[in-house]
RNA sequence: UCCUUCUUAGCUCAGCUGGUUAGAGCACAUGACUGUUAAUCAUGGGGUCCCUGGUUCGAGCCCAGGAGAAGGAGCCA
């Protein structure tokens, strides 16, 4: 006889059969009745135990958070809280867990306290529930793009190019840091380094992705990128998982259809595949709300918020539309905003961008053609002179999830461009050389995974979605 | 990095105007009970009051410096 999963089990039909079941102990009542959970489902397999044909011993052991084999008759529950459960005739101890010391106890904890105990914080009902769903997410991202038949290249981890912009970089070396080489100048002699030059972690894989664009059309990469920004928000990582497809042949429009539909899909998926994990927090919070005055309580629950995602199409409006917007409203008249909107050309801060998002559209906003002085240096240039083809996607709660463009595929312009912006062109002749050899339109974004899954589980501390955060001053684990 | 708030038992938190032996609920242990749903009832153990220094007859409480956390801002995904 082989061990069943508990997801299965609680699926099929109670007729005495006998299974074995191998899971970790959530609770042990009343020396009869152990919660019993082994990670496939967050609901956990009542195991009855007849506590007068077991040794002392073994009940003794069975505490919460240790190990057991339980073998026995799946039959129709006689309590009232479930709808089957397995009758034990045996019950083995795999592996103890000392009740006094085992930090998880059977009652409701803090999300901060769970964070210094990220090693076994998986063990929760909220956890436990966030990341299956992101594994779910992952998966999905994968599917939609291979079913479109993208090539999922693996850009590289560690770099030499800092030119992104994209913020400051982890240096990669094997220098003995006590003991750097220096060269005549002074300076450190990165020619003894083991590149041979300066390195570094990738703040994205953009730029290689697009040379990938320009062979096999639709690309993407999936994976961590790393930023040593010393920030410290609910939104923020030091190391975050992001999306970056790039895609040949295609303009901002074409773009931006991309993203909305990925973002539908992989929602959508979640939906499907993740219905009681996504009701199991759509209920937590919907406890948690109970605590909040009525004013601050959200209009949607986390169920209704995604089912509106998927099924309304996203706003699509220029930066000057927004700015517009933004200046005729009374918010901004009667001086609520922190940062007053007053002239066409400064940057949104993110009270204005939530205002747009949650006030103003109460759906997704993606917003266009920015101008060119607070944008990148790939970005592709208006006729205007003044934006360029660049666009954020703004979601309820999060703000910014996607930041894409079209690219500058014209390569007087772009060199123009990167020589007023002091990037070093030397370094980057190889992406040039997309613009000299069949250049050709294209288009790309990047979509913040963790950001993602924090829609969709709900969370609001983007270090709860990620298995281990790091973050400024924090790398345990 | 900046602003605000916080740091007391394993967890969540009280702690009066600076005054004797620092409390509660939960968790845990022991016993009772045995169809429970974070079981219940009784009993019990458990403290570097974040760290360093200062003021004071006396500091968990006041002052200075430091560390860490939470929320917000900036940067962004």
């Amino acid at each position: 006889m082989t061990r069943v999963k508990i997801k299965e089990i609680l699926s099929l039909s109670p007729q005495g059969q006998e299974v074995i079941v191998k899971g970790w102990v959530r609770t042990f009542r009343n020396n009869q009745f152990i919660a019993l959970n082994d990670g496939s489902t967050n609901n956990n397999l009542q195991v009855v135990v007849d506590f007068n044909a077991t040794e002392e011993t073994i009940l003794k052991r069975i505490t919460t958070g240790a190990a057991i084999c339980a073998t026995g008759k799946l039959i129709a529950s006689q309590g009232k809280g479930q709808t089957v459960e397995l009758n034990a005739t045996s019950v083995q101890i795999i592996g103890d867990s000392d009740a006094e010391k085992y930090p998880l106890q059977p009652k409701k904890h803090s999300l901060e306290f769970l964070r210094e105990i990220a090693h076994l914080r998986f063990r929760t009902n909220t956890f436990g529930a966030v990341f299956r769903i992101r594994h779910s997410l992952a998966y999905a991202v994968h599917k939609f793009f291979n079913d479109k038949g993208f090539v999922y290249l693996h850009t590289p981890i560690i770099t030499a190019s800092d030119a992104e912009g994209a913020g400051e970089t982890f240096a990669v070396t094997n220098f003995d840091l006590n003991n750097i080489p220096k060269n005549d100048k002074g300076e450190i002699d990165f020619k003894q380094d083991f590149f041979g030059k300066h390195t570094n972690l990738t703040v994205s894989g953009q730029l290689e992705g697009e040379l990938g664009a320009m062979a096999f059309g639709d690309i993407y990469t999936f994976g961590p990128t790393f930023r040593a920004e010393n920030s410290n928000t609910t939104r923020h990582l030091a190391e975050f998982w992001m999306i970056e497809p790039e895609m040949a042949f295609y303009d901002l429009n074409d773009n931006m259809d991309l993203a909305e539909e990925l973002l539908h899909y992989v929602i959508n998926y979640a939906l499907e595949h993740n219905k009681e994990d996504i009701e199991f927090l759509n209920t937590r919070l919907l406890d948690e709300e109970k605590q909040k005055p009525q004013n601050e309580r959200s209009e949607l629950n986390l169920l209704e918020k995604l089912q509106f995602c998927v099924t309304n199409k996203f706003e699509r409006i220029t930066y000057t539309q927004a700015i517009d917007i933004l200046k005729e409203s009374s918010h901004n008249k009667k001086k609520k905003f922190q940062y007053l909107i007053n002239e066409w050309g400064v940057d949104m801060q993110s009270e204005h961008e939530r205002y747009l998002v949650e006030k103003h559209f109460k759906k997704p906003v993606i917003i266009t053609d920015y101008p060119a002085a607070i944008k990148s240096f790939y970005m592709r240039q208006n006729e205007d002179g003044k934006t360029v083809r660049a666009m954020d996607i703004l979601f309820p709660g999060i703000g910014e999830i996607v930041g894409g463009s079209q690219r500058e595929e014209r390569l007087d312009k772009l060199e123009a461009r990167m020589n007023a912006m002091n990037i070093p062109t030397e370094e980057l002749q190889w992406y040039l050389d997309t613009r000299r050899f069949g250049t050709c339109e294209h288009a790309g974004f990047g979509l913040g995974f963790e950001r993602l899954v924090l829609f969709v589980t709900g969370m609001t501390n983007i270090r709860d979605v990620i298995p281990f955060p790091r973050t400024p001053k924090n790398c345990e684990f």
